[in-house]
DNA sequence: CCTGGGGCCGTAGTAGGGTACGGAGTGTAA
DNA sequence: TTACACTCCGTACCCTACTACGGCCCCAGG
């Protein structure tokens, strides 16, 4: 189970060995032990690790944030009043996010909807009412129900 | 209400003038009637339309895949069976957004609570079980519950 | 009139996040 | 033992998404 190499683990994880390499040096993966070649030696945890960085990455995450991330957890006996303040800050940017996804993927549902399905190139205009004329032609209905609503 | 300079819209949706033009040469923004001295006139529409895509872009979209949501709606009547098929696939990939940063969120709920909270500097290891002992430095719990699962 | 604050345009520069390359060492299977 | 795959390291390069700059035009107020 243990000494995966560095290879293995980015294959594992679907990253190259240069980004894995890359998010060494930037702190995001602690530096592992080696062999006496001096190759670098995983366990399973550094696949979880950079599993979880990409997805925190495609979750619109920057890597400085996603190495907070994995600090709070990293450092808990530092000081855990502070950890649990800072998860808890973490907690309600998560929450927005989720908000406003939730708020996108509402109106791709309404716009799905509004068109016919499998029929052939017909569309509904708009279920919802009449709808004014825009003289602009710009698309709307991703942004007037509830547009990811700015507080 | 009509007649927004560029600067306007830009000052009422939080972005500098530079994005907004960036925005407009990468296709994010139509191109507004000008006036005859050649300046850009925007309605509130447009305030709305960078608002959508600052926080698209907060939740992980690059500008290419903001570009295609804003397409969806503005061209329906192009193909509605196609739009229909592309608005299906932004839905899944909402979804699993919706789905990582739950699981990101239950798992910095988790390391909050394992925290006593206002008391002094004292952590519970983790309330979930003895836990094992780990030979790396590396956080664990953000990606042992449910990290983000692929699937 | 003229000054200041915009706005217009094109181009250049920057930060973040990788990706590629070259040259050298290692390790293992035929 | 030779070939081949893999690793190491440092540096250089690339793409995306801005951000700044310089030079010019417009226009409203003092």
């Amino acid at each position: 189970m243990k000494a995966l190499t560095i290879g293995a683990v980015a294959r594992r994880a679907g990253v190259g060995v240069e980004t894995f390499r890359f998010y060494e040096r930037e702190g995001l993966i602690p530096q592992p032990p080696r062999r006496p070649s001096g190759s670098r030696q995983y366990d399973a945890e550094a696949v979880r690790r950079i599993r979880f960085i990409r997805h925190a990455k495609q979750l619109g995450f920057s890597l400085r944030q996603i190495r907070e991330l994995l600090t709070l957890r990293a450092h808990p006996q530092t000081s855990c009043a502070e950890g649990k303040e800072r998860a808890e800050a973490k907690i309600a940017e998560v929450e927005q996010k989720i908000c406003d996804l939730q708020a996108i993927q509402q109106a791709l549902v309404e716009l799905s909807a509004s068109c016919a399905g499998r029929g052939p190139d017909q569309c509904q205009p708009n279920p919802g009412g009449p709808g004014g004329q825009h003289d602009q032609t710009m698309g709307t209905d991703l942004m007037t129900h509830r547009p990811t609503a700015y507080p």
